[in-house]
DNA sequence: CTAGCTGCAAATAATTTGCACGCAA
DNA sequence: TTGCGTGCAAATTATTTGCAGCTAG
């Protein structure tokens, strides 16, 4: 995904169907310019820069509908810590648990050998690997 | 874990130094019994059946207590099911998204291969795989 | 005895929802 | 025009906390 301008934003979200509207532009330019992790409320914050009366639950309702039409990601790492991947590409993550940085590790950087053969009607979703790590000093 | 009778959750509970208590044997005979994954609610309404006066403060704070003792492991399939899971060694998960059940995946059925090597000072804490499925029928 | 638990209820935090108004097609 | 989207505030859900009484060691 590489959305910048208006434009961009427009064309990302007509490809998936989505009406347009002045806040759905803004939070796919936040999400796609590049790839990001962010929780919703740093979400509400980036887009508040440029549009300033966006409302909370918009973001929310918007992050929700992104997430239907598989624009991002929701990535669970941690209760306390939801948060929003917009690189949509195969790849797993690196999590430190003492600063909370999230790290995209490429798919080929790792494989994942001996994923049991699943029951006949059931089929492979997505394949979560999360390296948590500590790197607090002692 | 082989926790069946009030004596042997007294020996767990005092093998990792915690001070014993009535709802601490209870809820501990509800996780150790055998291998679960129950969300706190789940937790609270078994020890109920045993011990009907018991809180939900008091199953949320035990179960805070037992993860930092390395009793239970917090596993976070999703920010809707956090559930508890009282199979420490080392394994993986399979979810349905559909059905919602969970099913460990032993350690030496599934290889992880290419961890990245980390930067001096930072350490695995642990490495997460779910193996997130589909079985619904369209 | 007395420190530490417990139960209750209130507080907090994150997310969702209901409704009246406004904007995009 | 006209229905969907938005902003606001209230509702909901999950978890944590404060406090007075009780219990294990």
């Amino acid at each position: 995904m590489n959305v910048h301008t208006t434009e961009d934003a427009i064309a990302c979200l007509r490809s998936v169907g989505v009406p347009i509207t002045q806040q759905r532009i803004e939070i796919a330019r936040v999400l796609f310019a590049r790839p990001v992790h962010l929780s919703a409320d740093q979400v509400l914050e980036r887009v508040r820069v440029n549009a300033p009366e966006t409302s909370r639950a918009t973001v929310y309702n918007t992050l929700r509908l992104f997430r239907e039409k598989n624009l991002v990601r929701e990535l669970i790492i941690d209760p306390d810590r939801v948060v929003f991947d917009s690189n949509t590409d195969p790849h797993y993550h690196l999590y430190d648990v003492d600063t909370g940085e999230v790290r995209d590790v490429a798919a080929d950087e790792l494989k994942v050998v001996g994923v049991p053969r699943l029951p006949e009607g059931v089929e492979l979703e997505h394949l979560d690997v999360i390296i948590r790590v500590r790197s607090k000093r002692t």
